[in-house]
RNA sequence: GCGAGAGUGGCGGAAUUGGUAGACGCGCUGGACUUAGGAUCCAGUACUAAUUGUAAUAGUAUGGGGGUUCGAGUCCCCCCUCUCGCACCA
């Protein structure tokens, strides 16, 4: 084994010594690359450790193209987990979040990353925090952060409430809990208002993964269709959301969700549907999709155009917080309505024929209009336009587009995030803190009561929550709710261009050197979360003309999950992590990023298997050791004989090679080059200056992703610089060239025969070579029809 | 159910534009060196086929079936399996 640790150690030094990371102040050709930041909840796993290496990896190759690179790195350190830690085991969650932060940071440190620790943040530090806060005070100036009394997701387990985003398959995204339904009064950011926006500029983003573009146009849910009033009988309004209006005199009657306040009214004067409510809202998510119920309110609604009494039920398959909670029920169009209908007996009327009609079931295509007065006969996609036409001739409907992404609720009943500058005065109602003031800093956390409750621990901290009306000065209280922890990271790639201001945010020269960011790297699964926040609060702060771009990132990747030797995903939880420092202390930390970039493609998810380990180490092993045995320090000089030979060749093919391999993200593949290349090299005669020349080479294109070893090897060259301080070397598109090449024959599209032949032969002369063959021949009958030839590469003979 | 992606040796994977399938690595087999080998080096390694002449060969192979093409892992159609995302969004 080579000396790794020695020379990690050596090179880590110089590099610190020479402030290698540092970012330029003016930038001239910005390359701004970011890794998505670790949740301080534990060490460094190898899972971050791929992350960052992939990150680390471009910053060096950016870095021999001489561009200026910003590569900041910080910590998500707000969050349950530290109040969990606090409630559970007694400690104290400020203490337990920075002591996990230290070990992190030097485990990081180890892994001989190119952060600019200048830039480093945390979001629980109050000149962070601070800004988050002056963040959701803007928000609300602009009306786009506001209070709400609905019904939101409960867990009852962290014992607070959840984002739409946080809840997977009606469970809680952190412990698995059933999510119950609770009406509460709560903040909400109203991302809503950005939901056309945010949906039509995905197509700018080209550079992102095809998936995570898709999961975002899903997560939005952008669908148009109209609203539609319809009328009770007694002569109460409401409207309906329908995305088929060419569907309207196929009504057969109206459903009516029970969050929906026109239920609640309804419930008032009728205890069968005040029941069946209560008992729906009990329901978590999973439990209301199993079985379609309902309840019929014995009330009736009048067709807005046919005048006929369609009754009135309220439906659990109805969503509270879709369109206007209230649906129109066409069972001959609609299979949801059909299974309804279908339950309850009520009548279904086609209105339009496909082909072939479906009797049995919904038809929900497109095709000729029926039973639908002056629209019959007309296509229904015609029949959809009209129709609007029609109501909002009439002045009771209109075009509309709903959305499946819901305001971002940011409200959380929990001690270790950023508390929610908000003040409420009895005179004055809702005042936000004055801009002055901020931060709102947390209390001292041995003031606080842990002890888990359905209501903030700040709720009971009397000095944190008396506070005097910024308006009118009198005795006020605050909010003692804090901040989503994901709007923390919404914003964080500001900071880090200017982390230490404490005048405002950011600097706006700061945003107009860096942003973009060039290269964002992190999972997807913050597809629908992270990524959709980041990309709002990016758009928010660009249409206040702090933001000098629309978008945050012109390029994202993700990388795969690092799973275990059985396939299961390595978490906390399962106690299946393999740590970042086991792994260095092992194998080294070069060899580790050889080994976690050899296992596949970035973009996949890989099973880490030890045994995999051996072809990593060996390679940089047999490096070291023709390195230190073999290296003269004279001046290389080629002659024209020299480029001739194959070795030659090879080392220019293999640097378009690892140019092009890291362009694309294709490590995997980069690094299988070097091994052929390292291959020919090894029993090339060591005497030879185009050894010499082959091995330089070879360190250089190394570098990016074994910068330890490389930079080691480099200085044995005799080099006083830094390898990264060199070009990135450019191919010679002669040396590339070959004479020769294999002529592949076939016969009948199957290969019979390779030939090596000069290369820009033409077809006879090709076809004359082929035929030489003995074993072509025998394949060949006289009558050849037809004879196809691809220059300098295949000749295929159909016979 | 809907949407997206994938399926290639014993294993991870390669094949970038329709043109040599299996690069590179792991593992395995045999050998060298060795007191020893879980170190290192060398050779081999998709599968099948040996009574007679061409194993320096042929046949079969990229989940299964069909198609387009001189030629298909790659393009088209149908089916199967797996992964991910969404899951009553009207």
């Amino acid at each position: 084994m080579y000396p790794y640790k020695e020379i990690e150690k050596k090179w880590q030094r110089k590099w610190e010594e020479m402030d290698f990371y540092r970012t330029p102040e003016v930038p001239k050709n910005k390359y701004y690359i970011m890794e998505m930041w670790p949740y301080t909840s534990g060490n460094i796993h190898i899972g971050h450790f791929r992350n960052y290496a992939f990150g680390d990896l471009r910053w060096r190759w950016e870095k021999m193209n001489h561009r200026d690179l910003l590569h900041p790195f910080g910590w998500d350190a707000f969050g349950l987990p530290a109040e969990e830690a606090a409630i559970k085991k007694n400690l104290n969650p400020l203490e337990w979040t920075y002591n996990n932060i230290e070990t992190a940071r030097r485990t990081i440190k180890k892994l001989g990353l190119s952060y600019d620790w200048k830039k480093e943040i945390t979001t629980s530090d109050p000149e962070y925090y601070k800004w988050t806060q002056w963040l959701l005070i803007q928000l609300f100036k602009e009306g786009l952060l506001y209070r709400d009394e609905s019904y939101v997701n409960w867990c009852p387990h962290c014992k607070t409430v959840l984002a739409n985003e946080q809840v997977e398959g009606g469970k809680c995204w952190r412990c698995d809990s059933k999510v119950e339904k609770r009406k509460l009064k709560q903040w909400f950011i109203k991302i809503t208002d950005y939901a056309e926006e945010l949906y039509w500029d995905i197509e700018k983003l080209t550079n992102w993964p095809k998936n995570i573009r898709e999961m975002q146009r899903n997560w939005i849910g952008r669908n148009e269709g109209a609203m539609i009033q319809f009328k009770m009988e007694d002569g109460e309004e409401f409207e309906v959301f329908t995305t088929r209006p060419d569907t309207l005199y196929g009504v057969t009657f109206i459903c009516i969700s029970p969050e929906s306040v026109l239920s609640e009214k309804i419930a008032k004067k009728n205890d069968q549907v005040k029941k069946y409510i209560q008992e729906s809202l009990l329901l978590s998510n999973i439990e209301r999709t199993r079985e379609k119920t309902g309840v019929n309110t014995n009330l009736k609604a009048i067709h807005p155009l046919t005048g006929k009494e369609l009754p009135v039920f309220v439906a659990n398959y109805v969503l509270g917080n879709y369109g206007t909670g209230i649906i129109m029920g066409v069972p001959a169009h609609d299979e949801r309505d059909f299974e309804f209908a279908e339950k309850f007996h009520l009548p279904i009327k086609v209105v339009i024929i496909g082909n072939p009609p479906a009797p049995h079931r919904a038809y929900t295509g497109h095709g000729r209009m029926v039973n639908s007065e002056k629209f019959n006969n007309m296509n229904s996609k015609e029949a959809l336009n009209n129709i609007v036409q029609l109501l909002e001739n009439k002045g009771i409907g209109y075009k509309s587009i709903n959305y499946r992404l819901k305001d971002w609720l940011i409200s959380r009943q929990r001690y270790w995030g950023a508390p929610i500058p908000m003040i409420y005065c009895d005179k004055c109602g809702i005042v936000p803190v004055p801009e002055e003031d901020l931060p709102v800093l947390l209390p001292p956390v041995e003031e606080v009561n842990f002890i888990s409750r359905t209501r903030s621990p700040l709720a009971d901290h009397l000095g944190f929550m008396k506070v005097n009306c910024p308006k009118c000065g009198r005795v006020a209280k605050r909010d003692p709710d804090t901040a989503d922890t994901f709007v923390d990271s919404a914003w964080y790639h500001f900071r880090y261009l200017d982390p230490r201001n404490n005048k405002e945010i950011f600097n706006r020269e700061e945003a107009k050197k860096w942003l973009p960011i060039d290269l964002y790297i992190g999972g997807a699964e913050h597809a629908t979360g992270h990524l959709i926040y980041m990309r709002f609060i990016t758009k928010f702060l660009y249409k206040l003309g702090y933001s000098p771009v629309n978008e945050p990132a012109v390029r994202l990747f993700n990388q795969g999950v690092v799973r275990d030797e059985n396939g299961e995903v390595m978490s906390k939880s399962k106690g299946n992590m393999k740590d970042a420092n086991e792994l260095i202390e092992e194998i080294g930390v070069d060899a580790a990023r050889i080994a976690l970039l050899f296992f596949g493609p970035p973009e996949s998810d890989i099973d880490w298997n030890e045994e995999h380990l051996k072809g990593s180490t060996r390679f940089l092993n047999r490096i070291y050791d023709i390195s230190i045995e073999d290296i003269n320090n004279k001046k290389i000089k080629l002659d024209a004989s020299d480029r001739e030979k194959s070795l030659y060749k090879k080392v220019e093919k293999t640097t378009k090679k690892v140019t092009e391999d890291i362009e694309r993200f294709s490590y995997n593949t980069m690094i299988a080059s070097l091994m052929e290349l390292l291959n020919q090299i090894e029993v090339y005669n060591k005497k030879d200056v185009l050894y010499q020349y082959a091995l330089r080479r070879f360190i250089k294109l190394l570098a990016p992703i074994a910068p330890h070893i490389s930079e080691e090897i480099y200085s044995l060259f005799g080099e006083k610089d830094s390898v990264f301080l060199e070009d990135w070397p450019e191919f010679d598109p002669e040396g590339i060239l070959e004479e020769k090449f294999t002529l592949i024959v076939q016969v009948n599209g199957k290969l019979r025969a390779r030939i090596e032949a000069n290369k820009g032969i033409e077809k006879e002369e090709a076809l004359s070579l082929a035929l030489e063959c003995e074993n072509v021949k025998r394949f060949v009958k006289r009558d050849s029809k037809k004879v196809i030839y691809i220059p300098d590469k295949l000749i295929n003979i159909v016979s």
